[in-house]
RNA sequence: CUGGGUGUGGCGCAGUUGGUAGCGCGCGACUUUUGGGAAGUCGAGGCCGCUGGUUCAAGUCCAGUCACCCAGACCA
């Protein structure tokens, strides 16, 4: 990418009503734009976050044998009346709006009840099962108050997984094939070693669940944990019987603030019995599916790795989520010829900086957008016979041999 | 929803006892600059959130309303 090209522009100061720290360095990077309160659109470099996000957790997805689809955003309320769910009593954060030819409709805030009538007819018997469909989807929840930049919004971009089972025994096999899943989504997308598997409340889901915390200052969440954090639990299941079931005291677990990236319940029954998603078993009598859901938020995750790297000159991007690898810069004409043409040759990895500024604006956008590598290809550089790299997450400089950079780990 | 705060060019802000709007950044043109956010000259750009009221006159006073931010409550 050009960016001389795209339309995107940075700001020096982050508008008024971008405070926390996630909105304002990715306002002020022209990765998002807010609409109103809790809504953002994604401008191209946020938008290939995005799908970089996307494309981690589709491969471990795939990995265990999902299949992804997409599920349609308005809702019909008869499934959910089936459920209870449709009711602003049970489910307080509903977007509800209605057909010119009359009846209501919802924006959907999750989708367990239209992805059982989406399977019914292709879960009749027993062979049909297990099966494991995901999306990634726009999720629309009422908030009372959306906050925090991208971290709580009332239009949010959300990866939901939903598994089917003929047997409970089977549903904790997946469910442990998830978690695993999710451990190296999290560790791929550079939050591993603080990002925790945490107890939790099921909610009107279940009993209990299971959260993905990453510990951040911001996070809206409060945690516990021990000393090697093999225990993090959730404050609200912080009660007697959990610790004793979790083998740990109070007195030797600390409390922190973090922010839920993900989450899974087991379901079982709790939506297919409602909804009489039945299969046939082997000896031919109706059994009901044991179902599970999984849920990871995908522009949440976005804004918990902008706030969690970001430092105080700008963002700084894991490789493996960053836009490009490279924020190419050319210095002089032979600086810029050379530049041109490592561009050409790398388009897909490279956010090149071929405006006519002066460099030191350059170099403080390049911090600001956060790329892995800057690369100063210079007439002076180039007399050395190397280019100049500077990381971003360390600001350490290397010269390399300009054949080498494409080679860059 | 409760409490607090804020709405003035694209962004950040100022605007005194009411008298018809200004600064910085950014933007356009030209000149000089050119490895860390350059300098000069000229210039464009504003229903002062919205409605109503008071007044000869409202960005400023009054009432209402909307939006946004923060804290809390809520959060499948």
């Amino acid at each position: 990418m050009r960016f001389s090209k795209t339309f995107i522009k940075t700001l020096r100061e982050a508008p008024k009503d971008e405070t926390a720290k996630n909105g304002a360095l990715l306002t002020r990077a022209g990765y998002i734009h807010k609409e109103m309160a809790g809504v953002y659109d994604f401008l191209p470099l946020g938008l290939l976050v995005i799908e970089k996000i996307k494309g981690i957790v589709r491969e471990e997805l795939n990995a265990i044998g999902c299949e992804e689809v997409l599920l349609s955003t308005l809702q019909n309320p008869e499934p959910w009346e089936k459920t209870g769910r449709f009711s602003n009593q049970e489910v307080d954060i509903w977007f509800k709006t209605e057909l010119s030819a009359g009846g209501e409709l919802g924006l959907a805030p999750t989708h367990e009840e239209p992805v059982i009538e989406m399977m019914k007819p292709y879960i009749t018997s027993y062979k049909d099962l297990p099966l494991y469909v995901y999306q990634f989807q726009t999720k629309f929840r009422n908030e009372l108050r959306a906050k925090s930049g991208i971290l709580r919004g009332r239009e949010f971009l959300m990866k939901d997984l939903y598994s089917f089972h003929t047997s409970e025994e089977d549903l904790d096999r997946f469910y442990a094939e998830v978690e695993e899943a999710y451990k190296r989504i999290f560790e791929r997308v550079g939050l591993g070693d603080s990002t925790y598997e945490t107890f939790a409340s099921g909610g009107i889901f279940s009993k209990y669940s299971h959260e993905f915390q990453t510990f951040l200052p911001v996070g809206e969440d409060t945690v516990y944990y021990n000393a090697d954090k093999s225990v993090v639990l959730n404050k609200e299941v912080l009660e007697p019987e959990v610790l004793a079931d979790l083998k740990v005291s109070r007195e030797e677990l600390s409390e922190t603030t973090a922010a839920e990236v993900a989450n899974i319940f087991k379901l079982k029954f709790k939506y297919s019995e409602p909804l009489g998603l039945k299969f046939v078993t082997e000896d031919n009598s109706a059994q009901t599916v044991y179902m599970g859901c999984y849920g990871i938020g995908i522009s949440r995750l976005m804004g918990v790795i902008a706030e969690k790297f970001a430092d105080e000159k700008g963002l700084v991007w894991p490789k493996t989520v960053a836009p490009f690898k490279y924020h190419l810069i050319g210095i002089g004409e032979k600086g810029i010829a050379e530049a041109e043409k490592f561009y050409e040759a790398h388009t897909d990895e490279v956010f090149y900086d071929d405006r006519d500024l002066r460099v030191g604006e350059k170099f403080a956008d390049a911090e600001l957008i956060g790329i892995p590598y800057r690369v100063v290809i210079s007439d002076k550089t180039l007399a050395e016979g190397v280019v100049e790299v500077t990381k971003r997450e360390t600001g350490e400089t290397q010269k390399i041999r300009l054949d080498e950079l494409a080679n860059l780990e």
